[in-house]
DNA sequence: GCGGGTCCATAAGCGAAGCTGATCGTACTC
DNA sequence: GAGTACGATCAGCTTCGCTTATGGACCCGC
């Protein structure tokens, strides 16, 4: 099991050949087929068909194992070289699209900062292995669930939970749902804080004492939509800016979400001029909503989190 | 980064010797000594202190990453030993006490069955490590929350949380708020059961899809106790059965939970039978108080959760 | 203060592990 | 049926990691 070889296993399997794995990775041929000949021969079974290359029942076990041990095993090596060489003089700071704006309003603009945009296992892994000094990222849970963020034993340091609308064009049946119908104006939304740490100061271990409140976030009562029932809508699937419809099916414990248009682009705009061009709904942070109509969605329970992950100096 | 050497990091940490380190593992004091330096080779700092042996910084850091990493990797070769193995003959059962009483009304009965008693951790460790072949732990968390397991990439197949008591002899001055103050016969009490898979049939990955309600659970409004006012009453730990003090400390996020006496046994009447006696109070879930009174605990929200821990072919 | 004991570091030597380059076998293509 | 692509296998060499042996620092009892 030595991680080389899970690494050469990992990499054998994402492109499918050997031949390849060893290009990609410095290696000869023969030596990837050694690797993997090392490691069936250690667990006893194969893990991999040949002509084609696919991966067995056991090497799909082995996968879901190997690729949290490389990125620990990245994590644990950035971890100690951060406490070798102190704190940074300039900080880099990652960041998904909706979060970015967060970015700007934390940092103390004492230190040489640079932000990167991307998506959020990325950057939850660019924080891992110490490629970025912080990161925001945001995504849709239950309230007071923490994002599903890859296992890196990484720090959460500050939360923020909002309310999620459903966008959708302004003239829509639904829109008198809205909670305030408007133009143009900006949205004012009133955020709803997870009230425990709301901006706390100190980094909270991920696994640890993750925050989390005595008391449930008050229920909302009121008008609004049941994303349920809008299971059959035009739906616009934009997974680059927020709440991948795949997601959306385990959270909303509801099949069927279908995308009736894939939006590509990462820039929230565009988003919202496809829905008020009446192309589809799309689920959003109420906050990000101009120019639509906000369907607040009453049921199932979920929210928009926004969660700063940092390493230990952060 | 070799995981061989890991292991020996972490025994020598625990140690607190090379030589004992190098005699459990098997190796020679100068190979201990060796696998030492090419890990402070490969990070660039020092990880331990010589004479006496201790950790610097940097290895407290590389130390909260080896341990799960070793972990993972011993998973990982009992996972894929699994699918080849094919489904057991027979079942090993691993429970913690108070989750024992689960294991008897949930096993189908068909195969010849063997029940570990043991703590949390131990449990959890031994179905990823394939010891066991399932398991049912239990614990005290917030409501939904799942308990905090060593990280192993395991399923969690059920779920069931109670109401938690705080348990006070009959005669305490509390004992008026007690749901239905009672002898010894058996406590009468309506588990909450967590609203998604009461029970469900299918496994849920641990991280994946984690069980999570949709709605929160009924909030309590009636009598009860606050455990903030009880943070100077006389407890007794019995971390072996239920909610070590020292979690309550930031499960309860109060500070101050001192153990008046500390119960180093694993049997529930033993306690009950101090409890009655007025030796203390210790929180327990309500369905295992007998003989003593049992006053709800209405903040913070906690419940007593106990989950099922399968490999895949639980 | 000195000898002995304990403990970790270092050096030398050796066997095994792991990589390369070459070759072979097989399946697919035209 | 020749050509090509790809993985398996073999031989040889380098490197790694272990042991034995030794060295140096610290501790303790007398």
């Amino acid at each position: 099991m030595d991680p080389r070889f899970l690494r050469t296993f990992v990499r054998v399997v994402r492109l499918g050949s050997f031949s390849a794995a060893a290009a990609e990775l410095g290696y000869t041929q023969s030596a990837v087929s050694q690797h993997i000949a090392v490691l069936e021969g250690d667990v006893g079974v194969p893990l991999l068909t040949r002509r084609p290359v696919g991966v067995t029942e056991a090497g799909a076990r082995l996968l879901e194992h190997a690729e949290p041990i490389l990125l620990r095993l990245d994590a644990a090596r950035a971890d100690v070289a951060r406490v070798a060489s102190g704190p940074p003089s300039r900080l880099r700071i990652g960041a998904t699209p909706l979060a970015a704006t967060f970015a700007a309003e934390l940092v103390a603009p004492a230190l040489a900062v640079t932000v990167r945009v991307g998506a959020r296992d990325e950057i939850a892994r660019a924080v891992a292995v110490g490629e970025l000094d912080a990161g925001v990222v945001d995504g849709v849970a239950a309230p007071n669930d923490p994002l599903r963020l890859p296992e890196t034993g990484a720090r959460v340091a500050r939360v923020k939970e909002e309310p999620l609308a459903v966008a959708a064009p302004l003239n829509h049946p639904l829109a008198a749902l809205s909670e305030s119908p408007r133009g143009s104006s900006r949205a004012r939304a009133t955020p709803v804080l997870a009230e425990h740490p709301p901006f706390s100061a100190k980094p909270v271990p991920r696994d640890g004492g993750r925050a989390r409140p005595a008391t449930t976030a008050p229920r909302q009562t009121g008008r609004g939509v049941r994303l349920e029932d809008l299971v059959d809508a035009r739906w616009i699937d934009a997974p680059a800016i927020c709440a991948p419809l795949a997601d959306l099916a385990s959270l909303a414990r509801t099949e069927g979400f279908r995308p009736a248009l894939h939006y590509d682009g990462a820039d929230l705009a565009g988003l919202l001029a496809l829905v008020a061009a009446g192309h589809g709904l799309a689920l959003l942070p109420t906050r990000a909503l101009h120019g639509v109509a906000a369907l607040p969605v009453i049921a199932p329970a979920l929210t928009h989190r926004t969660e700063w992950l940092t390493d230990t100096y952060g």
